[in-house]
DNA sequence: GAGTCGACTTGCGGCTAAGAAC
DNA sequence: GTTCTTAGCCGCAAGTCGACTC
C-alpha cells in the first residue's frame, strides 16, 4: 500500500533529496517477494484487465525467469513509498499464422547502446490502493495456446517496392537575410521518397491461413464501465473536489471563427443497425483478420473473389456492452452515424488522483541584452532590450529554411513592428542586416562548446539544482517525474509545413498566464517570480495536468504540464490503449466484413464510411479532423481531397497528400475493385480541392466504429496494425542466431511498421558525404582484394608478390595466409556493403516513433524473454521506464 | 447536430553526450 | 587524443477525440 502523503511538505522536501524516481530493480528473490506481495494486492494492470473485460491471470506471471528480469533488483528509496507488486501480464492469444514477406534491402543491424545498470531497473508502477478484498477478486484469464513452439511458417508474401520520390516540406535552400551562409540541402532525389511509397501493394490470390482461435469469451472493453474502480463511490471525488471545467476562454473573438467545411447532416438516421454487432460471433475461417496490414495489402484484391462475408454481421449487442452504453444507446437509436457510445475511457474519465503535490513550473531566465547592434541600411541601430530580444530571435534563425519563407518573415515583421513602434527607424525587413547578432550568437555557441568538461559539468549540476524541485510530483503518495516542467521560452513560432502563423512572436509566459492544478490539501507552489502570482489555482482531480497556459500563438489552445511518460498515470493509459487495440483483433473480422459489404451500399454515407474505414485499416491513415484556416493545410482520411487520390485503372489508387506535420504521403495501392469504383464515384463531378468524402467527418466515422466495437476509433487501427505486424514479423522471422542477428530481425520488423505508419525523418546533412566515404572505402578494399588474389596466384606458382602502389616490396605470404586475408577482406567488403545498404534504406525512416507510440511493449518484452535478447538492446532507459508496466509480461504473450 | 473546447497522444527536429572511427 | 556519427533526450508543434454548449 502506498504511503499516503500525510506530511506533504516533508515529502516535497524529500523530493529535493532524491534525484531518481521510485524504481524497482528485481532480483530473483525480489521477484519472489513481489510474488508474495502481489498475492495480496491487486496490481493496477490486473485492475485494468478487468476493467477492459479481460480477466487477469490467476497464475502469477513467471517473473524472474528470464535473463532480463533476473537482472533487475528491487530498490526503493527510504523516503518514498514502498514498492508494490509488479504487474502480472495476461496471457494472450496468438495471432493466427499469417503469411507475408517483406522485401527489404537492408537492416540496421546496429544494436542500441546498452544502458547502465540503473537503467535495467524499472519503475514500480503498481500503485493500487484499493481494498484488499477488491484486489483479490478472482480473475479468470482465458488462456490461449501459444504457437511459440510451432515452426515458423512462411506466410504471405508482400512485395514492397519503391515507387517514387519526395518529401513534401523540404523547401529549397533559404536565402539568407543578412548574407548568412546557407546550409545546403541534399539534392539526392531518393531522399525524398516517402516511406509509404517504398512499398507497393500488390494483389495476390488468397492464400489461406488459419484463423487463430479467438477468444469468444473475452469481455468487451465496455465491461470496464461496471468495474471501473475510479467510478466507485470510494474514489468518487466529492462535489467540492471536482471543480468546474475550464471556462471557455474569452480570448477568441467572433472574428476568429474560421471557414469550416460544412458539417454533414446525418444521412441515414435509421435505427436498423442499433443492434449492430459489438462482437459478432462470426467465427468463420476468415483468413485475413489478424493478418498484419502489410500482409493484407498484398492480398488486397483477392477478396474480390472471396465472398465478402455475406453473413449477416449484425449481431445483438452483448449484454455487457449494453450495460456500458446506456447513454450511447439513446444516440445509437437515433442514428447509426451519430455520435454514439461513450465508452468509459479507463483513465479518460472520472477521478485520476486523490492527492497531488508539486512545485509548479520553472520559468526561463529573463532576457539579458547583449548590446550587439544590427544594421539597418548599413548603419548600426540602437534597440531597446525588448526590441533586441526579438531581433535576436530572428537573427539566430538566419541559417534555417524559415528564411526562405516569406510568410515567416512577414509574420515576424508584423509582430516586431508592434514592439519597434510606428516611428522607428526600422521600417522594412529588407534593409535589416542581422549578421552581427547572428555572429555574436555563433561565437557564444562556440564558447559554450569550448568549455572544459568540468565547466560543463558544473553548469549542468547548477541547472539541475535549480530545477530539481520542479522535476517531481507526488501523486497519491508516490513520487513521479514531471514531464515538461519548464515554461516555454519566448521565441518565434516555428510552425511546420506552410503554417500561416510561422514567424509570429511567442510572447514570454508569466506566472499570471499560468493555471496550476494541485491537490486541495497540498501547499500551493510559491510563485518563482517575486511580486507576481499565478493566474489561478485549481484542485481538479479529474484531469492529469499540473499546469497550463494559453498558447500565445493560438490563445484558444493550451500548453499543458503533464507527468512524465514513466509515470503510473501515463503507463496506465498506455496499457489501456494497447488493450483496446488487442481487443480489435476479436472484432476485426466482422468490421472488415461490414465495410466490404458496404462498398456497394446504396446509402452514400454508408458507402463513404466503408471506404474510409477500409483505407484507415489498410493504409494506417489518420482520421483527418477538420482544420481551421489558420493551421497548415494538411489532411487525413476524412479530409482527403479529390486531388489527393487518383484512380488508375484497373484498380490502383495513387495517394499524394500532406499529412500530419506536413509530411508527404505518397503511395500507390492496388485496391479491391469495389473500392476503386467507389472512389471514382466519390470524385465524380467534383473539383480537385473538393472533399473526397463529402458525407463524412471524423465524429461520424468514429461513431460508426463504436457501433462495431466499444471504444473503437480510427486511431486504434494504427496501433492495432502496427503491433500485430511487429508480433507477426517477430514470430515468423526469428530463427535463431546470436543476439545481434535477433536484434536485426527486430529492427527489420520495426522498420516495416515505420513504413506502414509513414514515419519519416529528414536525411542527415552528412548523409551523402557518408555514403561517398563508404563507397571509397569499398572501392579501396576491392582493390586490395584484387591485389591479394594476384599475389595468391603468384604464391601458388612460387613467385613473390608484386610490389605495392608505392613501388615497395610486400611481405611474402604463403598461400594459406593469403587465402585467410582474402576471406577477411571479402567479409569486410560484404559488411560495408550491408552497412551502406542499411544506411541508405533507413535514411528517411524514423524507427523511434512507432516504438514509442504504436508497438505494444509486451510484444517486445515477451519476444526478448523467449529469445534471450536483453531488453536493453531494444529499449533505451527512457523506454524501459515508460514501459515498466509491461516488463513482467509472460514470455508467451502474443498481441 | 454543429461548432467549439479541453485534454490528451503523436510526431519530428534540434541539441548534445556518448561512442565509434581515425 | 581528436573528429565524426548517432542515439537519445527534450521541446514543442500538431494531431485525435470526447465533452460541452447553444
Amino acid at each position: 500500500m502506498a504511503v499516503e502523503a500525510c506530511d506533504k511538505q516533508k515529502l516535497m522536501d524529500d523530493m529535493d533529496d532524491d534525484d531518481e524516481p521510485l524504481v524497482f530493480k528485481r532480483s530473483s528473490s525480489a521477484a519472489k517477494q513481489n510474488q508474495s506481495v502481489s498475492e495480496t494486492k491487486k496490481s493496477l494492470s490486473q485492475k485494468h484487465d478487468r476493467q477492459l473485460g479481460k480477466p487477469a491471470p490467476d497464475i502469477r506471471s513467471q517473473n524472474g525467469q528470464s535473463t532480463m528480469v533476473e537482472k533487475s533488483k528491487m530498490a526503493s528509496s527510504s523516503k518514498t513509498p514502498p514498492v508494490r507488486s509488479p504487474l502480472a501480464s495476461p496471457k494472450s492469444s496468438n495471432s493466427s499464422a499469417k503469411s507475408f514477406a517483406v522485401k527489404s534491402s537492408g537492416v540496421n543491424s546496429k544494436p542500441s547502446t546498452s544502458v547502465a545498470d540503473e537503467s535495467n531497473s524499472v519503475k514500480q508502477q503498481s500503485r493500487d490502493k484499493r481494498p484488499l478484498t477488491e484486489a483479490t477478486a478472482e480473475l479468470n484469464e482465458e488462456s490461449e495456446d501459444s504457437d511459440d513452439d510451432k515452426p515458423l511458417t512462411a506466410r504471405l508474401s508482400a512485395g514492397f517496392s519503391k515507387i517514387n520520390s519526395n518529401h513534401a516540406n523540404k523547401g529549397p535552400n533559404a536565402s539568407i537575410l543578412g548574407q548568412k551562409p546557407k546550409i545546403p540541402k541534399s539534392e539526392d532525389s531518393d531522399d525524398e521518397i516517402p516511406l509509404s511509397s517504398k512499398f507497393q501493394v500488390k494483389s495476390n490470390a488468397g492464400d489461406s491461413s488459419k484463423k487463430s482461435p479467438t477468444s469468444g469469451g473475452r469481455k468487451p472493453l465496455s465491461a470496464k464501465c461496471d468495474h471501473n474502480g475510479l467510478g466507485s463511490p470510494e474514489r468518487k471525488p466529492s462535489s467540492s473536489t471536482i471543480l468546474k471545467k475550464r471556462p471557455a476562454d474569452g480570448v477568441k473573438s467572433a472574428g476568429e471563427s474560421h471557414l469550416k467545411r460544412p458539417k454533414l447532416s446525418d444521412a441515414s438516421a435509421s435505427n436498423k443497425n442499433k443492434e449492430t454487432s459489438i462482437k459478432a460471433e462470426l467465427k468463420e475461417e476468415d483468413d485475413e483478420d489478424h493478418v498484419p496490414i502489410s500482409a493484407r495489402m498484398k492480398k488486397s484484391t483477392s477478396s474480390d473473389k472471396k465472398p465478402s462475408s455475406s453473413k449477416n454481421i449484425t449481431k445483438p449487442v452483448s449484454s455487457l456492452s449494453k450495460k456500458i452504453n446506456k447513454k450511447s444507446k439513446k444516440v445509437t437509436k437515433k442514428s447509426e452515424y451519430s455520435k454514439s457510445s461513450k465508452v468509459p475511457p479507463g483513465s479518460g474519465e472520472g477521478q485520476k488522483w486523490t492527492t497531488l503535490v508539486h512545485n509548479g513550473v520553472i520559468f526561463p531566465p529573463p532576457y539579458k541584452p547583449h548590446g550587439v547592434k544590427m544594421l539597418y541600411k548599413g548603419k548600426p541601430v540602437d534597440l531597446t532590450p525588448e526590441q533586441e530580444e526579438v531581433a535576436t530571435m530572428f537573427a539566430v534563425m538566419l541559417d534555417t529554411d524559415y528564411m526562405n519563407k516569406p510568410k515567416f518573415k512577414e509574420n515576424f515583421m508584423d509582430d516586431w513592428r508592434k514592439i519597434l513602434g510606428k516611428n522607428h527607424v526600422i521600417q522594412s525587413l529588407e534593409h535589416c542586416n542581422f549578421t552581427p547578432i547572428y555572429e555574436w550568437h555563433q561565437k557564444e555557441k562556440e564558447k559554450k562548446k569550448q568549455m572544459s568538461a568540468d565547466e560543463k559539468k558544473a553548469l549542468k549540476e547548477e541547472k539541475l539544482k535549480q530545477e530539481d524541485k520542479y522535476m517531481w510530483a507526488i501523486v497519491d503518495g508516490v513520487k513521479e517525474k514531471v514531464g515538461n516542467f519548464r515554461v516555454e521560452p519566448p521565441g518565434l513560432f516555428r510552425g511546420r509545413g506552410e503554417h500561416p502563423k510561422m514567424g509570429k512572436l511567442k510572447k514570454r509566459i508569466r506566472p499570471s498566464d499560468i493555471v496550476i492544478n494541485i491537490g486541495k490539501d497540498a501547499p500551493i507552489p510559491e510563485c518563482p517570480i517575486p511580486g507576481e502570482s499565478w493566474k489561478e489555482v485549481r484542485h481538479d482531480n479529474t484531469v492529469t495536468w499540473l499546469a497550463y497556459w494559453n498558447d500565445p500563438i493560438n490563445p484558444k489552445e493550451f500548453k499543458y504540464v503533464f507527468l512524465a511518460a514513466s509515470s503510473a498515470l501515463k503507463g496506465q493509459s498506455d496499457k489501456e490503449k494497447y488493450e483496446k487495440a488487442r481487443l480489435l483483433k476479436d472484432y476485426i473480422q466482422d468490421i472488415r466484413a461490414t465495410y466490404t459489404k458496404n462498398f456497394t451500399s446504396k446509402d452514400p454515407t454508408k458507402k463513404q464510411i466503408a471506404v474510409a474505414t477500409y483505407l484507415i485499416d489498410k493504409l494506417a491513415l489518420r482520421a483527418g479532423n477538420e482544420k481551421d484556416d489558420d493551421e497548415a493545410d494538411t489532411v487525413g482520411c476524412c479530409t482527403l481531397k479529390v486531388e489527393n487520390v487518383e484512380p488508375v485503372p484497373p484498380n490502383i489508387l495513387k495517394f499524394d497528400f500532406l499529412g500530419k506535420d506536413s509530411i508527404r504521403y505518397q503511395n500507390e495501392v492496388e485496391v479491391e475493385t469495389a473500392v476503386f469504383r467507389a472512389i471514382q464515384e466519390f470524385r465524380r463531378g467534383k473539383k480537385g480541392g473538393d472533399d473526397l468524402f463529402d458525407k463524412l467527418d471524423t465524429s461520424k466515422l468514429n461513431a460508426h466504429l463504436k457501433e462495431l466495437m466499444p471504444g473503437l476509433t480510427a486511431k486504434v487501427f494504427r496501433t492495432y496494425n502496427a503491433s500485430i505486424t511487429l508480433d507477426d514479423m517477430l514470430s515468423r522471422e526469428t530463427k535463431g542466431g546470436d543476439v545481434a542477428e535477433k536484434v536485426v530481425v527486430y529492427q527489420l520488423a520495426n522498420k516495416e511498421v515505420a513504413i506502414i505508419c509513414n514515419h519519416q525523418r529528414t536525411v542527415s546533412k552528412s548523409h551523402s558525404a557518408q555514403m561517398l566515404r563508404l563507397n571509397e572505402k569499398i572501392e579501396e578494399l576491392k582493390g586490395v582484394l584484387e591485389e591479394l588474389q594476384t599475389d595468391l596466384a603468384r604464391a601458388k606458382k612460387g613467385k613473390p608478390p608484386l610490389k605495392n602502389a608505392d613501388g615497395k616490396p610486400k611481405r611474402n605470404l604463403n598461400p594459406d595466409a593469403l587465402e585467410r586475408k582474402i576471406a577477411q577482406t571479402t567479409a569486410k567488403i560484404e559488411k560495408m556493403e550491408r552497412d551502406k545498404e542499411t544506411k541508405e534504406d533507413l535514411k528517411t525512416v524514423a524507427l523511434g516513433t512507432s516504438k514509442i507510440n504504436y508497438l505494444d511493449p509486451r510484444i517486445t518484452v515477451a519476444w526478448c524473454k523467449r529469445h534471450e535478447v536483453p531488453i536493453e538492446k531494444i529499449f533505451n532507459k527512457s523506454l524501459l521506464a515508460k514501459f515498466a508496466w509491461a516488463m513482467d509480461v509472460d514470455p508467451s504473450f502474443r498481441f
